[in-house]
DNA sequence: CCAGCTCGCCGTCAGGGGGA
DNA sequence: TCCCCCTGACGGCGAGCTGG
């Protein structure tokens, strides 16, 4: 097995586990007994329990050889198995609603720390870039794209750039010229006002700065297009791949926030195990005192 | 010092679920 | 039915660790 597909049998093996963990709390009634004060201890224990990390977890399976061969199932019964679990959102909400305690996965997780105020003022954004200028540009959910200077105060210092294939604009909005490439390799949005949103077509981070156009107009521009106005195939090229530029944009904010809610869930559910081991063993002494209690001594 | 390994993170793709 | 979101899978990359 080569190195990523080691490491991808290791990841596997964790979900099943997971996934093991989560149906045997789901039908105990141990789950149901939870309490509070266990709630709290839970939120104590965390990151200092008993139990192995994740890492340590992962070594132990991958030291397990018999589990290989085992392990190696069906790939399709394996996607199928995959596919109908629910999201970590719901499933951490539903342990949330059974045991008190437990923090719910926000439904849509505000920005926080170093978000602008007058862009927090707005609808949740998807992303937020800070141009070279101080200006901020907010990537909104439906490819609004929104600027606002840091000295203006409040939804004043915005400005709403509707991409064109966004279907009809809002009221009030400016429809925002794009041109799929420009001579120096970057993508551009024409902002109203002679300014120019640049996205450079390289690199890790994407990157937006605010420009004066060094062009009056470049080829290639679409001025103002509605949906329906794209006829020629090299507009057509280009609305596909801006397209695509604007859907892998957001999957890939969707896969930050997917892994970090992800992460969110593990710790969760290790913070169960580490209380469900506590009450187990509470249990089992428990038991064990009352067998004591309830079989005399013969001799 | 270096090769090999592990781990974590990221971007992308594929496919299912759910709402409009 | 279409579109968007969510998430598993996969491959790549860099950092840290370890044995030779």
């Amino acid at each position: 097995m080569n190195k990523c597909g080691r490491k991808k049998y290791i990841k596997t093996n964790l979900r099943q586990m997971t996934m093991e963990t989560i149906e045997s709390q789901q039908d105990g009634s141990v789950t149901d007994s939870l309490t509070e004060r266990e709630s709290a201890n839970m939120q104590a224990q965390t990151g200092q329990n008993s139990i192995p990390n994740l890492a340590q977890v992962a070594t132990i399976t991958e030291t397990d050889e018999s589990t290989e061969s085992e392990g190696v199932i069906d790939s399709h019964k394996r996607r199928e198995i995959l596919s109908r679990r629910p999201s970590y959102r719901k499933i951490l909400n539903e342990l949330s609603s059974d045991v008190p305690g437990v923090p719910k996965i926000e439904e849509e997780k505000s920005e926080g720390e170093g978000t602008p105020p007058n862009i927090a003022t707005m609808a949740v954004p998807t992303s937020i870039y800070q141009t070279s200028t101080g200006q901020y540009i907010a990537i909104a959910q439906g490819g609004t794209i929104q600027i606002s200077n840091p000295g203006s105060d409040g939804v004043q210092g915005l400005q709403a750039l509707t991409m064109t294939n966004s279907g009809a604009p809002p009221p009030g909005a400016a429809i925002v010229q794009y041109a799929a490439q420009s001579a120096d390799g970057t993508q551009q949005f024409f902002v109203p006002g002679s300014q120019v949103v640049v996205q450079a077509a390289t690199g890790d981070m994407p990157t937006y700065q605010i420009r004066a156009p060094t062009t009056a107009l470049p080829q290639g521009v679409v001025m103002a297009a509605s949906p329906g106005s794209l006829h020629s195939p090299q507009q057509l090229a280009e609305e596909a791949t801006r397209k695509r530029e604007l859907r892998l944009m957001k999957n890939r904010e969707a896969a930050k926030e997917c892994r970090r809610r992800k992460k969110e869930y593990v710790k969760c559910l290790e913070s169960r195990v580490a209380v469900l081991e506590v009450q187990n063993k509470k249990l089992i002494e428990e038991l064990e005192t009352l067998k004591d209690i309830c079989s005399p001594k013969t001799d």
